[in-house]
DNA sequence: ATTTTTTTAATTTTATACAATTTAATTTTA
DNA sequence: TAAAATTAAATTGTATAAAATTAAAAAAAT
């Protein structure tokens, strides 16, 4: 990408990648911090809303993450009593992870976030829908 | 983003960012591997061989960092022979990073690493180049 | 049917990250 | 100047993350 010097920071994809990563998951603090969730336990929480009972593994495949980032993670989640974990019926070497009526009850509250976080990002909607739209390409094709 | 559900995982801006981020990042695994350097200490080095000496606290301006992260890493980056840490003389407040010869010489064996890597990313050339210039403009926005 | 292979969650280890606090040095203010 | 405020690194505590290993269950192969 800079044909002159190909190690600077500033030159390589991944760099701004990671950095607005991080800087826009602070700017969730303050509106996650109501809701005594972290980002990564809001987007297990976004994935709970939308399916009620999924896998372990389906939410890791979901969520890009692995066991070892998901076990103690959905212990909490489970402490708070947000949701519930169980062997699979069907197939033993399963979790189920199933919502609770307190986790159903969390997604009122958790509504006014996306609006009130898209305004901390100083972007105009169509540079916002064309970044939404070429990182999920780019996630897609990742995936294969 | 999405009206009927701004719950969505996949609505959200964040989400492919945060993903994104970390699956790139598991890309530079094998050739970081090589050096052995973590992400982390990588892009601590690109800044290092660009500047050979500068402030701990202008490191983490630069990397998005703060010392409860750096403080660690540069102790093992300084273990393994390739910076020096030092109080500063015109301000002891500070702590001056500076490069060592071993640290320089790393240099070339990471000058591969970028085209490598680019290799892997599967998007063409103009996206690449679009996105790159959308997030680097989002994260000088967000420094605001 | 038994052995082998595969799959999945949990565990272990190492390395970030960040918020909050502490400590020391410097600067500003009264 | 002496006290107060600010700045910067280090420390502490909590929460990810990912690689590698382990253990149990299920599926596949012989």
């Amino acid at each position: 990408m800079d044909a002159k010097n190909p190690l600077k920071l500033e030159g390589q994809l991944c760099f701004p990648l990671y950095a607005c990563s991080k800087e826009i998951i602070k700017l969730y603090k303050p509106y996650l911090d109501e809701l005594d969730l972290t980002y990564t336990q809001y987007i297990t929480m976004m994935v709970m809303w939308e399916h009620n009972t999924i896998t372990a593994h389906e939410l890791g495949e979901k969520l890009y993450l692995d066991s070892g980032t998901l076990t103690p993670m959905l212990k909490k989640l489970e402490a708070k009593g947000l949701i519930e974990r169980a062997r699979s019926k069907v197939d033993e070497r399963n979790l189920d992870v199933s919502i609770t009526e307190k986790g159903k009850n969390l997604r009122e509250q958790a509504l006014t976030v996306p609006t009130r976080l898209s305004k901390c990002i100083p972007l105009d909607e169509s540079k916002a829908l064309l970044l939404y739209k070429t990182l999920n390409e780019l996630l897609d094709l990742l995936k294969k």
